[in-house]
Parts: C-alpha cells; sequence; structure tokens
DNA sequence: TCTCTTGACAATAATCATTATAAACTGATA
DNA sequence: TATCAGTTTATAATGATTATTGTCAAGAGA
C-alpha cells in the first residue's frame, strides 16, 4: 500500500477498489473486513461483502497488505507493510503498531526447521479503557488510534 | 496441567474430562478442539463437541490450558502453561514450543498503555516438510511433535 | 466494428469453528 | 428424599470467511 495510482498487472483498479485504497491509505486503524464493509458501503450501497475480501485478497498476494490477527474475533487489517509488531486493547480491540528491541530468534527450535516469519502481539489496556481517570493521554491515544492518517 | 487427580473446587471430575485430561498431559501436538473430540470419541462415542468446549473452556479458566491462535484455521491448545513461544510449520501443522531470547517489550508504545501480555509466534517449514530429504532429522521432529509425551 | 478473453461485480449459498440454549442427568449434601 | 450446582447431550445459532454462479465491462486482436 503506497499508491492510489493503478498498480495495473492483473489488478482492475474499478471504482469499488479504488475507495477501498482509498480508506486504508496511511490507515493506522486496523480495520477488520466489515469495518471495511461499512465504511465504503456508504458510498457504494450496491457493494457486496464478497468484493471487500476479494479486494482484500488480491492486495494480500501483492503484498501491499498485511492480514493481522492478533484480534481473536476477526482478522484486521494494516496497509503499512515493513516488519512491526501489534498492540492491541483487550477492552475496546484498538491497535497500535509497536516496534521489538531486535530481531527475534526462536531459542531450542528443532533443528532442520526454517523460520520464515515471526509474528509477535502485545495484549494490553489502553489509557481510554483504563478506568476514567487518565483523560488526557486517552484523548490522543484514541485520535491516533481511531482515526486515519499515518504520516 | 500438572495432574490427573481431581482438580476439585467447582470442576467435577467425569469420565469424558479424564480422558480429555489424559490426553492433554504432557501432550506437546497442540491439538486442536477437533481432535481432542476425535481421539476421545473413540473412548466415548456418545461424548459431544459441546462437552470438549465446555471442559476446554474450564481448564483455559483455572489456568491450566493455554489457548494458542498460530494456527489461523483453528485454536489449538497447550497443557504446558509458563510462558513460551511456538513454532508451526506452515505445511503440515505441525507445532513446536520454542522460548525468546528474553521477555520483551514493546517500543513506541503509546503512554498509558499498559501491557499485560505477549505472544511470539514463529512460522517456517518444518524438516518433515523441507523436500523429501532431511529424512534423519524429519524422523525425529515428527515423533517429537506428533506424539505425546513431554517428560 | 465484432468477438474473445479476462477480471470484477452482485447475489447467494455453503463451510466451518465456535458458542449458546434447553432439557435431562449425576452426585454430593442438606 | 429434596435440592442444587455442575455436566452432559442434542441441537440450533452465530459469524467470519469462502465458493459458486451468472452477468457485465474493458481491452486485445481479427
Amino acid at each position: 500500500m503506497r499508491t492510489t495510482t493503478a498498480p495495473s498487472a492483473g489488478f482492475r483498479l474499478t471504482p469499488q477498489r479504488a475507495e477501498i485504497l482509498r480508506l486504508l491509505e496511511g490507515n493506522t486503524s486496523h480495520p477488520s473486513a466489515e469495518e471495511i464493509y461499512r465504511r465504503v458501503h456508504r458510498k457504494f450501497p450496491g457493494m457486496s461483502f464478497a468484493t471487500v475480501y476479494n479486494t482484500l485478497q488480491s492486495l494480500l498476494g501483492r503484498g501491499e497488505l498485511l492480514e493481522i490477527r492478533i484480534d481473536p474475533k476477526r482478522s484486521r487489517f494494516d496497509p503499512f507493510t515493513p516488519q512491526h509488531a501489534h498492540l492491541m486493547c483487550v477492552k475496546c480491540g484498538a491497535i497500535a503498531d509497536v516496534r521489538t528491541p531486535a530481531e527475534l530468534k526462536p531459542l531450542g527450535k528443532p533443528a532442520g526447521f526454517k523460520v520464515l516469519s515471526c509474528n509477535v502481539e502485545f495484549y494490553g489496556v489502553c489509557p481510554a479503557c483504563a478506568g476514567k481517570t487518565a483523560t488526557k493521554e486517552a484523548a490522543k491515544w484514541q485520535k491516533r488510534t481511531q482515526k486515519r492518517t499515518r504520516k
């Protein structure tokens, strides 16, 4: 996910897809398929769920999108594709991007097992959900998480 | 999961449950609910799927079992409860226990976000699935993974 | 232009893991 | 014996995702 201009080559940029791409562009809220559907559906009321899943599949296949499964309930999607970890609030489901100290290697790995990739997921409670106290941090966090742009 | 003798206190050790516990005891294969059902069902043909899920829920609630979601298709269960990471073969679905160098802390975490837990998952290809070459390691790995006991 | 091919679309239907519901059962205890 | 919590089976429901089908539009040749 870097561009809204046609990726071409077997990928036809239809109006529906353009809208999905626009929604995803720089989006840090890690939306689920359902959230994407809801938002795009407002502009294209005729659009079906299948179109969302198809488009997401296309993007995943082209490496322009990450599917993250930190949320036990459903897949969430992240247009920010460089390797990074995630942190999810177990109360409201908000997900933030985080990093890990260094590249991880498994210890005690069986000989001959070739490691291809690694997922790191943190769970916790975001400021907004930690009682009604930390109101200032909470607001900042919510804005950063529930909203769109990542510069 | 440390014992087959009654955990008591709101946990009734019925024959079905005893059988599930016996199957889980020291099991390193990280079985899914369906696998547990299949195996236990051989001994108790009348047993329903709900009983498996109920029992697993009980054990999870008592902290005697871990639910791991490294497998995108279904939950897998691990009676080895101390903190550790997992490594899954993307081809055959086998899962091994591994460790990570040190305790992880997220970098770039939003202020005020309290971290509660962490999951680390590795994906790769096990020796048995990496071509038909590494036969010796493969056999060892398969025995270690597909079979039961952890001493 | 005409036709062919290739995605894409909407509309369903199908799958599949998991959860929920309801009713019957069991054993311990009052 | 009556009660009661916890368990069980049977069954239905949920909910995310995938598959299927028929239609359509755009570009590539002929």
